[in-house]
DNA sequence: TGTTCAATTGCGTCATTATGCAAGTGTAAG
DNA sequence: CTTACACTTGCATAATGACGCAATTGAACA
């Protein structure tokens, strides 16, 4: 270590532990949260959603029920529960429903993860923080 | 629809299906990989991976273990599958083996979806895409 | 060599979830 | 009003996954 690092890191409180620092509330904690990861685990509807992507435009079930092998009535609930999950968004006319993805919310969902992920509790020097000290958290 | 757009949008094939588009290989396809997804699926992995980050340093599994309920079996498990996935990374001293996060790479891993997400098959007009030329994707 | 400790793995159980079929809901058209 | 269509929902089944306990592995130490 560097005389400047030791100097950084003096008077703290070292080594903080995993459950001290899971006790501390951050914004990562709601940032983390599984709903959004749960929709995009299902190989099935991963796969309606990059056909949503790919497409380009909104679509109606009965469309989006072309792209994969699986039964209608189970392509209708996977889409209801990625709407659920804020990844798609549907309209109503008549007696069709169209899905299209939440781009600009889903592409800024990821990135504000990406800086949570990045910046929390983040040391240059890969140091321990201290447990009430953490500025990035 | 302006002038403007109906030039650009001119000669080009209106309204690919979703099975049209999903046929097509797009990087949106690899980066959707449901791997990741899965293991930050479950509520009890997500607390650990926060764990790990707002601690902030490589902490061992009995460290971890201390963060949650459930049982040091379960904790070992779950270390393994995130490592699997790619978000942490393990080193073994002795017998005790440290987790950490893989801070960079999925920083990385989340800001390339996200802009993938932003820009496969994206249209400022908000129409379809030709099935051949999607120069996004 | 035998003991202790950290961690992993095998296995049975319980809960959750994905799926398909059938029935139901609501809307448009004849 | 009746029919046809797009979609949703109820329900049973099968597959997947989380969990705890116990046994095992592997390394340090007396």
């Amino acid at each position: 270590m560097t005389q400047l690092n030791k100097r950084l890191t003096a008077g703290r409180k070292r080594a903080v532990s995993p459950k001290q620092a899971s006790a501390r509330r951050a914004p990562i904690d709601q940032l983390l949260d599984p709903a959004l990861f749960k929709a995009l685990c299902d190989p099935t509807r991963v796969s309606l959603l990059a056909c949503l992507l790919k497409c380009g435009r909104a679509c109606t079930v009965s469309e989006v029920a072309e792209c994969c092998s699986v039964d209608f009535s189970v392509v209708s609930r996977h889409l209801a529960m990625l709407e659920q999950a804020g990844a798609l968004e549907s309209a109503k006319t008549g007696r069709t429903v169209s899905y299209k993805v939440r781009r600009a919310d889903l592409t800024k969902t990821l990135r504000t993860l990406a800086d949570a992920v990045e910046g929390c509790c983040m040391n240059p020097n890969d140091e321990p923080r201290d447990s009430g000290t953490c500025s990035s958290c």
